[in-house]
RNA sequence: GGGCGAGUGGCGGAAUUGGUAUACGCGCAUGGUUUAGGACCAUGUUCCUUAAACGGAUUGAGGGUUCAAGUCCCUCCUCGCCCACCA
């Protein structure tokens, strides 16, 4: 089992340059028969330097890329770059450098890096969100928006990050913290730009049904979407016409309301105030400052249930008539269903605590059995409900809506899209506002409405587009004076919300991509990206696919088939890879010393790619794929002008199929692993046939692209390894026998080789000649003999 | 607190429909090679008993279904991820 080393960087540098000048990677977007694949992968923000992580979320589908072109498919593998955004700005601030230097300069190293690699992108599609030729069309595709209502402006209550400077929206809020830089979030009212995804919110939901994604996947994103069905109910206020309207999941529960409850921000607190319907003001205003001081995060971490009574003001019970109090209290939130709860202590456990602290009576309407404690939260059959008693609180749910005047109702804790950033780097909104302040959407033939250069980056909270006295006198100039541009730039998320249309038409100057091509290659055949992604960009380009649809530009209400979530690398010692930790693996170290195809092969193997595990780098793991490498190479000295052997034949077949198989699944671990096999029993024989030797060096190209290249051209073969057709997988039997198990009682007792479709008499004749079974036998004939062909005897005595 | 997923050697992991548990690799051990280190090669490596095993045990714990369970069902424990006062 010898090695034979080989100078990895002539070889690789060799190859890639080949590659390159062949275009051998470019897909036919115009190819009209049916063999096309869209292999998509999420494109990267220009940081500057590839991680392992690139590694693993590229040279990973590249494999499967690979695999598929050989197979004949006419595989669509673009890439292209998510080039705005906050770091090239924060660099600007910081050393004082143009962001669009700083990623134009990080995108030329990352190109070059990703080369290197061997990832058989095709750059001729490439795409690069910052660039006019492309958002241009992000503007367009906006305004098309806002014509059709999708996108509007309003002032709202918003989550402002202090360290960025910027609004954020829900999704990129975790736990009250800045999603980016973990800073702690703070509250704001501001007046931005949101698109209503959640008027796709109940199709966004269904349509998951259909979708063949992994089930954790679709979970994640409905529980965002957090669908809940129920009622509004409405409470009649004494001061007021207008009753208060609450909603509830649990209408059934009626009987049990004894209090209700707005939330700090609701306008009716105001409003009582202002016409001085409440006698205890001061201590009302006391709470209203103080819940306003605390932040997103005290105020759900915090389980501690206050609140203050309305005194002078009262509820009346829709069906009991009975007056009951109303509170304010910070357990409610102002954004969801209509900022107002009824509350029923003795069937909720928010209410039950809260009715706990202030002495609030507890109603049960729900019949308890002897384990029930309360709160009790679940159905059952209703008491103390009037006429309504004895029924089954489910059944009776809709008649006690009906009973007092509510109306079912659903709601969801998805929230619309806020996509205004009061950050430069970023695609300018395209909307100018009149001398009265009304906005307008920019005319397509001032698109692309381009991003100003006349800025002053000192970070103020303002957006820095105010400073450009440019902007403002182009603004003036088409649209007249008195008319101011919006200065506010895009989320990045919409950019990135339609990238992958663009791959199929990149350089169309006359629309955003080509319809033709969307009908012949949309939706991306395969998504391969992270999981962080599952309820922000993934969510994002399907409401904004859904959205182009509802307006005919694209022919399908989805954008992706199948979606894979990929791991995460973590550091030798098994923990994330931070600086601080020092256990950052540089993944240009590994390459310089055992290759880009070494540590290919590595990742591949490290663990399942269909599953989105946490895989810990081992410092031996490369070196040890770098000598299975040398052993396939040193292989090639054996090969002989003979004639190939029918059991090497057989066994290189069934690879074929176990290394196609597994990478259709994405396990590439195991494909290594088979491959491994594979060489081994190559290597047994004292010289190789040379079909079997490329054959096995065809099935290793997608995962070895250089070494197997190399080898393809030492061998004097023609053209590229990588444009030649899979082996086939054709089944031929290895042998005329199969190996059997031999039980008793469910326990192995040893193997029997038998013809292929042997009888069960034949396979007991045969296993009753081992000795173990014989004396087992001795007392009798078993009572039950259950034979599987092929694979198992079993004796039951 | 809720939802989802997962627990297999010292480690990463393997095991279509229930049908030889621990493939493949790392690490480790012994030997070889080498001036030495490293690299490389050979053999072994789930655990226990053992000179060796052809003996026994074993897929987080306990129970169940079955001729047969890592795989299916129930109870519990642990870990991970996501959501989290969403009425």
């Amino acid at each position: 089992m010898a090695t034979r080393s080989y100078d990895h960087k002539h070889i690789e540098a060799t190859a890639q340059e080949k590659w390159r000048a062949d275009n051998l990677y470019q897909a036919d977007i115009s190819d009209s028969s049916d063999v096309s694949y869209y292999l998509l992968v999420e494109f990267p923000y220009p940081s500057g330097d590839l991680h392992i992580g690139h590694w693993y979320a590229f040279a990973m589908p590249d494999i499967y890329a690979r695999v598929l072109r050989m197979q004949g498919k006419n595989v669509l593998f673009p890439i292209g770059f998510d080039a705005f955004g906050l770091p090239a700005e924060n660099a600007a601030i910081k050393r004082g450098l143009d962001p669009k230097k700083w990623t134009y300069d990080n995108m030329n190293v990352m190109r070059a890096q990703l080369r290197h690699m061997g990832a058989s992108f095709d750059w001729s599609k490439e795409v690069v969100t910052c660039e006019p030729e492309y958002y241009r069309w992000t503007q367009w595709l906006f305004t098309k928006l806002y014509e059709h209502d999708l996108a509007y402006r309003a002032n709202a209550s918003v989550k402002w990050c202090p360290k960025d400077k910027t609004v954020l929206a829900n999704e990129q809020v975790a736990n009250g913290f800045c999603e980016r830089c973990g800073t702690e979030v703070e509250e704001r009212h501001l007046t931005q730009w949101f698109l209503r995804i959640t008027n796709y919110a109940d199709r966004l939901l269904k349509d998951l049904d259909e979708l063949p994604w992994k089930e954790d996947i679709k979970d994640a994103q409905s529980a965002w979407i957090g669908k809940s069905t129920g009622a509004y109910l409405a409470f009649k206020i004494s001061s007021q016409e207008d009753p208060l309207r609450v909603f509830t999941t649990r209408p059934d529960t009626i009987y049990g309301v004894t209090y209700v409850v707005v939330a700090p921000e609701h306008p009716l607190v105001k409003k009582l105030i202002d016409d001085g319907s409440i006698s205890n003001v001061k201590e009302v205003q006391e709470y209203l400052e103080k819940t306003a001081r605390k932040t997103e995060r005290e105020r759900s971490e915090n389980k501690e249930k206050t609140g203050v009574v309305l005194e002078g003001v009262t509820a009346t019970h829709p069906a009991t008539k009975k007056i009951i109090p109303i509170y304010i209290a910070d357990y409610v939130i102002g954004s969801y269903g209509t900022g107002a709860v009824m509350a029923v202590p003795a069937h909720d456990e928010r209410d039950f605590d809260f009715a706990y602290v202030h002495g609030l009576p507890c109603v049960v309407v729900i019949k308890a059995t002897d384990n029930d404690t309360l709160p009790m939260t679940r159905a059952g059959k209703l008491v103390n409900s009037d006429s309504f008693s004895g029924r089954d609180s489910v059944e009776a749910q809709t008649d006690m809506i009906d009973a007092v005047g509510g109306e079912s109702a659903t709601q969801y804790r998805l929230r619309d899209w806020l996509i205004s950033r009061q950050r430069y780097w970023g695609c300018p909104i395209p909307i100018v506002y009149d001398p009265q302040g009304n906005p307008h959407a920019i005319p397509e033939e001032h698109l692309p409405w381009k991003l100003p250069t006349d800025i002053d980056f000192a970070p103020t909270g303002k957006s820095p587009l105010a400073t450009s006295v440019e902007l403002l006198e182009r603004t003036e100039r088409i649209f007249g004076k008195g008319w101011k541009p919006e200065c506010d730039t895009f989320d990045t998320f919409v950019d990135s919300s339609w990238y992958f249309l663009r791959y199929l038409d990149c350089k169309n100057a006359d629309a955003f991509s080509s319809s033709v091509a969307m009908k012949k290659w949309l939706p991306v055949d395969r998504y391969s990206g992270g999981s962080e992604h599952t309820t922000m960009h993934l969510l994002y380009a399907r409401f904004f696919h859904k959205a182009l649809y509802d307006l005919g530009f694209v022919p399908t209400k989805e954008p992706f088939n199948e979606r894979f979530n990929r791991g995460i690398i973590m550091g030798p010692d098994g923990h994330k890879m931070s600086k601080s930790k020092g256990n950052v693996i540089n993944p240009d170290d590994f390459v310089k010393k055992y290759g880009a195809d070494a540590v290919r092969i590595y990742l591949a193997f490290i663990g399942p790619y269909n599953e989105a595990g946490s895989y810990p780098w081992n410092l031996d793991g490369v070196k040890s794929m770098r000598r299975f490498l040398e052993r396939v190479y040193a292989l090639e000295e054996k090969v002989a002008d003979i004639p190939e052997q029918n059991e090497i034949t057989v066994m290189l077949s069934q690879t074929a199929e176990k290394v196609s198989e597994d990478a259709q699944r994405f396990k590439f671990n195991t494909a290594i692993s088979a491959l491994m096999i594979a060489l081994r029993a190559l290597e047994g024989g004292a010289s190789l046939a040379k079909e079997s030797y490329l054959t096995f060096l065809k099935l290793l190209a997608p995962f070895a692209p250089h070494l197997t290249e190399h080898v393809w051209e030492l061998l004097a073969q023609e053209g590229s390894i990588h444009s030649v057709s899979w082996p086939q997988s054709a089944v031929a039997k290895a042998s005329e026998s199969d190996t059997v198990v031999v039980q008793i009682n469910g326990k192995r007792r040893g193997e029997i080789t038998l013809p292929i479709g042997a009888d069960e008499n034949t396979a007991f004749a045969s296993a009753s000649n081992i000795p173990f079974v014989a004396e087992a036998l001795k007392n009798g004939k078993p009572k039950r003999i259950i034979y599987v062909p092929g694979r198992i005897i079993n004796l039951v005595l």
